[in-house]
DNA sequence: ACGGCGTTGTTCAAATTCGAACCTCTCTTG
DNA sequence: CAAGAGAGGTTCGAATTTGAACAACGCCGT
């Protein structure tokens, strides 16, 4: 690695307001949640996540894979969540070590009542910002890199 | 707020991506800043913005903004800076309560030995897995998101 | 069946984050 | 010039995050 392949000015463009726009909408997404729901963002995409696989429920393993985040860190805020009564968790059946989790009626109930703050400033602080050619590159430059980072690691 | 304007499945898709992607970005360039520069990414971004600042420094009010940090955190990751040489400190000396970080000769060191496997990591997970067109898009998008969120508030 | 290796989830300690409370000081207004 | 409104930073406590270490278990070839 002898030489450093720098970022040229668009590049850096790129990455900075990449940089700060996420800062941002990650601020005012939480902030809402928080104030308004009493889930942090964390939380309401375990929610959101269980909620979507019915009544199977997720192993742990898969939905720390999906959430992008670390097996210690999931275990806490399902522990979190456990104790709400908003999430449930239970040994799988098929393998001793495995333990999987679904959502309760309870967790629904919740993810309900947060659901319409959260798409109202989802919209806020990025979807109603931007025209629809710029949502449709937005998405298209995030799935490509998604695809890229989830095969080529 | 009578009933809610949902995200439809093109806005969803965009907001699913960003989400994922933006987890995927940063657990990568965390990783390897803590990994072989023994910096967090959060330390990096104080440091970059103090060299860019250069003798006079920044207040620190003007830096959390910059960064789009808490004031706390900020307080917190300067005095760790700090204590590591890397940072220094001084007070405002036209405001009593102001105060001023600015980068040491250790700190723009550490910065030159960290920023070519950063930049390298950076363009791994972002900018080189995205074409010209794609990588302009993304910066449009990301910029015209900054400025509603400056303004707009 | 047996031994080795990778997987699964949790636990642990340490570092970090945030908002709210707080104190000090500046600025504006009457 | 005094008083109130506010800005600037730090401190505080509580919650969260992470990787590493662990313990327990499946899987595979011999």
């Amino acid at each position: 690695m002898a030489n450093t392949r720098w970022l040229d000015e668009q590049e850096m463009a790129a990455w900075t307001a990449f940089l700060e726009a996420t800062h941002r909408v990650f601020r005012e997404v939480e902030a809402q949640l928080r104030d308004e729901a009493g889930l942090s963002h964390p939380q309401y995409e375990v929610l959101v996540k269980l909620a979507a696989a019915g009544a199977d429920g997720l192993r742990m393993t898969v939905l720390a894979a999906s959430l992008i985040t670390s097996k210690s860190g999931l275990t806490y805020q399902v522990g979190q969540l456990e104790k709400r009564g908003l999430v449930r968790r239970w040994e799988c059946p098929t393998d001793t070590r495995g333990v999987s989790a679904g959502i309760t009626p309870d967790g629904l109930e919740a993810l309900r009542a947060a659901a319409p703050g959260h798409a109202e400033q989802v919209r806020a602080v990025l979807i109603d910002l931007l025209d629809r050619p710029q949502l449709a590159a937005l998405a298209d430059a995030m799935g490509t890199v998604n695809t890229r980072l989830r095969d080529g690691g």
